[in-house]
DNA sequence: TTGTAACGAGATAGAAATACCTGATTATTT
DNA sequence: AAATAATCAGGTATTTCTATCTCGTTACAA
C-alpha cells in the first residue's frame, strides 16, 4: 500500500486534462492511477484498477456521462473515493446537487496550482476542501435555481390564458359545468378548451393535465 | 480602531448566550459589543451602537425573528457583518438558505471551543470557516427536503397497498381499464378501489387524487 | 369465534369526460 | 384585405368515471 495519494483525472478537454496530469506527477506525493475522457469511460477503468484512486478530479461539463452523474454513481458505488468537482465559473447551479451527491470540493478551473494542492491534500487527509468560490458558489445558486427553473421547465407550448384558467380550475376539481359557471359560458366551450389542452399538451385526460399544471407551475401544490 | 474581533451573541435561550458570551470574555483579543435574545432586539441595538461587530454568533432557531431572517437582514444593511449560525443538529434543511443568504460559517452548538474560536478566527480573517458538519448539513439537506415533504405533509389517512398502487396508475394517466388489465383483476375492482379512494382522501375526481399523490409523495413528479 | 379489514367482483344508473364534427365572432397580425 | 388565433358554442356518439348497492373470500385480530 503506498503512501501516496492516488489520484484520477476525468475531463473531456484533452489539452486540459494531460496539462493537469503533467502537473500533478511533478509531485512525488501523489500517483497517477487513471484518465478518462468522460465518467463512462472512467467507470470501465475503475473495474480493471487494482487500487482504487484516493481522490478524484472531475470535470463539471463532459458529454456521455457528465460531473454530476459520475458523481453520484461514484458515491454510491465507491463511497471511499472522494470526488473534487472542476468546473468553469458559471456552473454553480449544479453545486449543490454535487455537493449533496457527496462531492467532496469543488474547484474553480483557473484556480491557483497551490489552492488545487491544498485541495487535494485537504479532501485527502480532511475528507473535504471548501473555498471562497465554493461559498459564493452556494450563494449565486439560488439566483442560478430561480432563473433555471424557468428556462428548464418553461412550458413548451402555448396555452392561452382561457385555457390556462381552465387548467388551473381543472385542478381545483372543478367540473366543466362547474368551470362554465362560473365563466359564464356554456360548458361546451369548457369542452372545446378542455379538448385543445390535451392535444396541446399531449396528455391522455384529468390526470395528464394536472401533472402537467404542477410540472409547469400553472398550478401550485400546497403542502 | 481597536484590533480586537467585535462580536455579538444573537440567541433566545438565556442561559446558552450568556454562557457563550463568558466563554468569548475570556479571550482578550475578543470584544462582546452585544448581546441580544433575538434578531428584532438585535437590530434595534445595532442602530445604536458606535462600532458594527464584526461577526455575529446567530441561533438559528428563535422566536420573533429567527436566525434566517436575521441573517437575510444583516447580509443585506450590514455587509461587512459576518454571520456565524448556530444550530442544533436537525436543522440542516435551512441550511443551504442561510448560505444563500450571505452566512459565512455553520456551527453545531454542542461543537468544541476550539471549533468555536477557530470558526471566529477564520470568519474573521478569511471570511468564511467551514467544516465537516456544514458538509454533512448540506449532504443531508436534500434528505431533509425530501423527508420533510413526507413529515410535514404525512398522509393523514389510512391507504390499503392496493388502493395506493391504482393511486400511482392513476396518476399514470392510465384509465380504470387499463388498471385493471395490468393488475388482472374487474375493472369493477378498480372502480371499488377508486370510489373508496375519492371517500378516503375526499378528494372529488381524479384531478383531486393526483394532487393528493403528488402531496403525500405517492407519486413524484418528474421536472 | 366473531368481528373487521382488505380485496375482488357483480348490477344499475347517471354524470362527466373525450372524440369527432361544424360554425360564428372578435381581435390581431401580415 | 386576408390570414390567423382565440374564444365561444352547437351536435352526436362513445368511453370513462362516479355513486350506490350486494356479495364472497381471505386474513388477521379481539
Amino acid at each position: 500500500m503506498s503512501d501516496r495519494i492516488r489520484i484520477a483525472v476525468v475531463d473531456d478537454q484533452n489539452l486540459f486534462r494531460e496539462g493537469l496530469v503533467n502537473l500533478l506527477v511533478t509531485r512525488p506525493d501523489y500517483q497517477l492511477v487513471a484518465q478518462a475522457e468522460n465518467g463512462k469511460v472512467f467507470l470501465e477503468q475503475l473495474t480493471r484498477l487494482e487500487n482504487l484512486p484516493d481522490v478524484v478530479l472531475v470535470d463539471m461539463n463532459m458529454p456521455e456521462m457528465n460531473g454530476v452523474e459520475l458523481n453520484a454513481v461514484l458515491h454510491k458505488d465507491y463511497p471511499s473515493i472522494k470526488v473534487i468537482i472542476l468546473s468553469v465559473h458559471g456552473e454553480e447551479r449544479y453545486l449543490s446537487k454535487m455537493i449533496e451527491a457527496g462531492a467532496c470540493c469543488y474547484l474553480i478551473k483557473n484556480c491557483e496550482t497551490s489552492e488545487l494542492f491544498s485541495a487535494i491534500h485537504n479532501t485527502y487527509h480532511v475528507g473535504f476542501h471548501f473555498n471562497i468560490e465554493t461559498l459564493n458558489a452556494m450563494r449565486n445558486a439560488a439566483k442560478y435555481r430561480k432563473q433555471g427553473l424557468k428556462n428548464v421547465s418553461s412550458i413548451p407550448i402555448n396555452l392561452s390564458d382561457r385555457e390556462t384558467t381552465i387548467l388551473k380550475m381543472i385542478c381545483d376539481e372543478l367540473t366543466n359545468i362547474e368551470i362554465s359557471e362560473k365563466l359564464f359560458v356554456s360548458s361546451r366551450t369548457v369542452d372545446g378548451h378542455r379538448t385543445n389542452l390535451l392535444t396541446k399538451t399531449g396528455c391522455k385526460n384529468t390526470a395528464g393535465l394536472v401533472i402537467f399544471a404542477i410540472k409547469y407551475g400553472i398550478f401550485e401544490v400546497k403542502f
